[in-house]
DNA sequence: GCGGGCGTAGATACCGGTGTCATCGCTCAT
DNA sequence: ATGAGCGATGACACCGGTATCTACGCCCGC
């Protein structure tokens, strides 16, 4: 009568003399078993290799299994160590990680995001930077009745619904590593306009150099758009100015690598020349010569937690991330 | 009666005044219907805003609508592109990706993944090298009825089970390119045994040394392991010869990238005194100082291939897809 | 001796879909 | 007239789990 495929609870129940439900009570560890029926269900379990259908279970409960990952982030690195780090932070449990990419610039993005959230019915989704600074996504996820948590660079929402770095405390001791190294005319290429963490890591920079009794001129400033060759671009325009920066710090270690480049095309020489620093320790800026200094985004840990926060109801996962300076070799004190 | 919660194909039914077959054959494009009772369920649908539940599908069905990606890559820029392009072949299908990457190194490897593919009763697997060259994993896959796909630089398997680039002509087209620049002392990092890429490049390799008349000594050949790190000590190695090479092939960009650092910390300046070609076409490959000239390994093409190889059954999605040589500024003519 | 409480297990309905087969009203050839 | 064939639809069982409620045996106190 058994037909071939995998073995169903009905086949264990049978082989084992008794009901699905008692067979349903051992696989969740019900207390009211008796021992040794407990027993001999595990053993027709282990025997035949039954491992429940996710699908019923989902079914019956009414909820799945399934937690998203919704980015639009250009950094392979950087999405691939919150990968890493959800699944981390769902190691053990039944959950299984989705992962959907979205173009923040498509118009019919939020129709798209939200087909995907009523189509699979996800439990939860992580929400990225950038993407998690869009007010707009977040209402999407709770309107469809799906889980979220946000990740970024500074508290946007409440605590059960955010994991954050401070990439402003981070950026101010980048800035002071530079200042301390003697460096006084600073280039600043910021991040994209919109983008949180662009807008927390230029008032972090600016705090430091208040605190050293300087100011940001507007000529000091080029924006970036996160990108290597926007990196260069604004690059090239710091260092065109007269008197030219000593120093750069760039909101990313893409932009970082372009400007890079930029000061090669110059004939300036890394660190004696131009100091510089990035932001992410992704994986180029160790790669790159001289090796970038850089601050370390703690991504994977972030990710982790925030996959614990979806999951559990509890709210004792932590919310703070700090992060941190990395000293490589792209700062030196400055030649003139 | 209705309770609140997502409208399911009872509401549906209930409010058209049909039944729920009815329903799932208009869900279902069913050609056995009367035009007007089509639409009138489906204008119930859109009022509803009716979504078929995933869950109950995939139970009723037998089967479920979710692919993985199963992954040992070091490399994030390569799996971002496999993701990317499975999901290009996955666009506007039912199916999910789900994303799974291991520790080819742990010993409880191969009891992981049958974990994952039992629980979760993936419909088909996609397999990325090296992991993909594994042919525990790939029976693994077929034991528990799940339908695979390898991707790799040779064909490993029936083509119905594989997209494959051919490393091997790529690598000699690259080998001919720094022969043409006039280098005869090239020097090659390898990488690391039982990688079939690291075979095909390396036979690539020899047979257009062969062609030029040249044979690839002993001395020439510097084991890698894909690290950049790894890379750094082939270089090394290979650099303090006497007679030095006046070009380096490595077998990947990391490497390649390594192979840079060493050349830079000899004082050689690339290209020079030294040309170098990477393999992959990673994003770091266009980031370097100078940008290196590289082989594209066309991943994101391929892995769309694959996904559809995974859902469709006629073979009529291609195997094949060429690497292609990307010249950048990583290559000169030798200076001696 | 008997009702009540407790621990253990089963019967049954249900989750939200799909497959199978039966039904019903037609048309059309005989 | 009649029944075969066909198009459109519905009734019902089923997929593999879980929840709810009931049943049963047993010990207890009265």
């Amino acid at each position: 009568m058994r037909s071939s495929g995998q073995p169903t609870i009905n086949d264990v129940a049978r082989l084992a003399g008794v009901s699905k439900k008692t067979v349903s009570r051992v696989i969740n560890d019900s207390p009211l078993l008796h021992a040794e029926t407990r027993r001999r269900v595990e053993t027709v379990i282990r025997e035949l290799g039954y491992v429940p259908n996710p699908q019923a279970r989902a079914l019956a409960l009414r909820r799945n299994f399934l937690i998203g990952l919704v980015h639009d982030n250009p950094n392979a690195q950087t999405v691939m160590n919150v990968q890493q780090g959800m699944l981390d932070g769902l190691r053990g449990t039944e959950f299984e990680l989705v992962v959907r990419p979205i173009d923040r610039a498509a118009p019919t993005m939020l129709d798209d995001l939200r087909h995907v959230l009523e189509r699979q019915r996800l439990f939860g989704v992580l929400l990225m930077p950038p993407i998690s600074e869009d007010d707009a996504i977040a209402r999407l996820c709770e309107a469809l009745g799906c889980r979220y948590v946000r990740m970024g660079s500074a508290l946007l929402d409440t605590p059960a619904r955010m994991v954050a770095s401070n990439d402003r405390v981070a950026v101010a001791e980048a800035a002071a590593h530079l200042l301390a190294s003697g460096h006084r005319r600073i280039g600043f290429i910021g991040g994209p306009a919109g983008f949180r963490s662009a807008h927390e890591r230029r008032a972090g920079f600016e705090a430091a150099l208040a605190a050293a009794g300087l100011a940001l001129g507007e000529a000091q400033v080029a924006a970036g758009d996160y990108s290597f060759a926007g990196g260069q671009a604004a690059a090239a325009r710091l260092l065109d100015a007269d008197p030219r920066p000593t120093a750069i710090f760039a909101c990313n270690d893409e932009m970082a690598a372009g400007a890079l480049h930029a000061a090669r095309a110059r004939g300036l020489a890394v660190p004696d020349d131009l100091s510089i620093i990035g932001f992410d320790d992704s994986a180029i800026a160790a790669h790159l010569w001289p090796p970038l200094t850089t601050v370390r985004w703690p991504s994977r840990t972030m990710a982790a937690a925030a996959a614990r926060k979806l999951i559990e109801d509890e709210a004792t996962v932590p919310t703070h991330f700090p992060s941190a300076l990395i000293p490589r070799g792209s700062v030196a004190p400055p030649r003139c």
